[in-house]
DNA sequence: ATTCCACAGGAAACAGTGGTCC
DNA sequence: GGACCACTGTTTCCTGTGGAAT
């Protein structure tokens, strides 16, 4: 019997078992994961332990807002200093309560106070997740606050998505959460705000300004030099001796560098590139591995994006495949028609094309304003990834199956 | 100079769902 | 069981737009 007949599958899985693993801790080559040493960011942590110092004389600490780009560190900085700090106050018998949400993960205000109120204690029966009006949750947390006397440290990540649902739907909860220790007889609230959006402020009402930004901090977009330095930080701790070719390195740190000094993409990158080497069984990282990963990360966003659709997008998004480049109106026309093979019933022009500004926000397909004279003004649309992706995504979908 | 097209996109209202509270 | 609430997805109505055609 020649070797050449061995099963594919029983020699791979022989290479994996017997192949050596070039990750040794894939915790650390997760953005999430807080190292004990936070590159570069000593001045900040600084700044943030500084303005947080009171709790641990008894007293409430100022509001702190936070901003920077995406991947500069805050929410990390953030965590190890509120990590560090409930440690210390643990020895004493003082009170506090760290709470941390993220507003983009709740998508309702009514959502953002319940999860506050989970975390302070409050069970389903004490705070049901729905029914009751916002004031009433508010006056709820603020009534366990008191009863316990907590100190409670309000950490709100993407507070400028929040600014927009409370914009959005006019009640006042930041208005609100910044004063509620005019309302507090006991115990105290203090707010964290973490924001990308260093313009958000000008959105909010003068009055929350004022309480909320009682002191600001502004991380600084990391310098490619300094991405290196990170990546060499966790590459030490995560992968084993001289995985990583330094011109893959320097690759990384390049194109993370090129989004504004984005840390999370420059370790995400690394983390994906090193799967991939492994399954490729390969004893390096090179370039190449790195390009890949680049690629897959960005196929994977277009693909999750794809399938989160609810069905009228995805018809939408079939309709604008079929009709690559044309406009608003052509595409509701074939979207019409869509509809009709599916058997749906169509939603109105006015809902497309809003729903087309959506598509187009997550960068699906792209949009460009034309104007035709006398023959009016429209947006032509065209798709900004492969039909090839979106006939994937979609292929094992019963209902798609006649039209793709 | 005026008209007119084919929409874009804002605002408000509405329907429906799933819940609480008394 | 009815009043009330939050929320989502949608429809209806409306105003605004820039340049070709007249």
């Amino acid at each position: 019997m020649s070797t050449l007949t061995i099963d594919p599958v029983e020699r791979l899985l022989d290479a994996a078992e017997n192949g050596k693993s070039l990750i040794i801790n894939r915790e650390i080559l997760h953005f999430t994961y807080i190292p004990n040493t936070i590159l570069h960011r000593n001045e900040e942590q600084e700044k943030v332990t500084q303005s947080l110092l009171p709790i641990l004389k008894q007293s409430r600490p100022s509001n702190l807002l936070i901003y920077g780009k995406p991947g500069t560190g805050k929410t990390l900085v953030v965590r190890k200093v509120l990590l560090k700090i409930q440690e210390r106050v643990e020895k004493s018998n003082f009170p506090i309560r760290l709470i941390y949400t993220n507003s983009k993960e709740e998508t309702t205000l009514y959502g953002l106070l319940v999860s506050f109120g989970r975390q302070l204690g409050l069970s389903e029966k004490d705070l049901p997740t729905t029914g009751l009006a916002i004031s009433e949750v508010f006056k709820r947390l603020l009534k366990v606050i008191t009863k316990e006397q907590i100190n409670a440290i309000f950490v709100i990540d993407e507070i400028d998505y929040l600014a927009h649902l409370v914009s959005k739907t006019g009640k006042d909860i930041l208005y609100q959460l910044t004063r509620a220790n005019e309302r507090l007889q006991k115990g105290s609230l203090t707010l964290v705000g973490i924001s990308n959006d260093l313009t958000f402020k000008e959105r909010l009402d003068p009055r929350v300004i004022s309480s909320l930004g009682e002191e600001e901090i502004v991380f600084p977009n990391y310098t490619v030099e300094q991405i290196r330095e990170i990546l060499e930080d966790r590459i030490s701790m995560a992968f084993m001796d001289g995985v990583l070719e330094k011109s893959a390195l320097n690759l990384c740190a390049a194109m993370a560098g090129r989004e504004h000094g984005d840390a999370r993409r420059a370790i995400d990158l690394l983390r994906v590139a090193g799967e991939i080497a492994e399954r490729e069984q390969t004893l390096s990282i090179n370039e190449e591995h790195i390009r890949a990963a680049a690629q897959k990360i960005e196929e994977n966003k277009e693909v999750v994006t794809l399938q989160s659709y609810p069905l009228h997008e995805k018809l939408l998004v079939i309709a604008v495949m079929k009709t690559s480049g044309l406009s608003t109106g052509e595409i509701y026309t074939s979207y019409k028609n869509v509809c009709k093979m599916t058997r749906q019933k169509e939603l109105t022009q006015r809902r497309i094309t809003q729903m087309l500004s959506d598509i187009e926000l997550s960068g699906i397909i792209t949009g460009r304003i034309i104007h035709q004279g006398i023959h009016g003004r429209t947006k032509k649309f065209k798709l900004a990834i492969s039909p090839e992706i979106i006939k994937e995504t979609f292929k094992n979908e019963i209902i798609f199956q006649d039209i793709i």
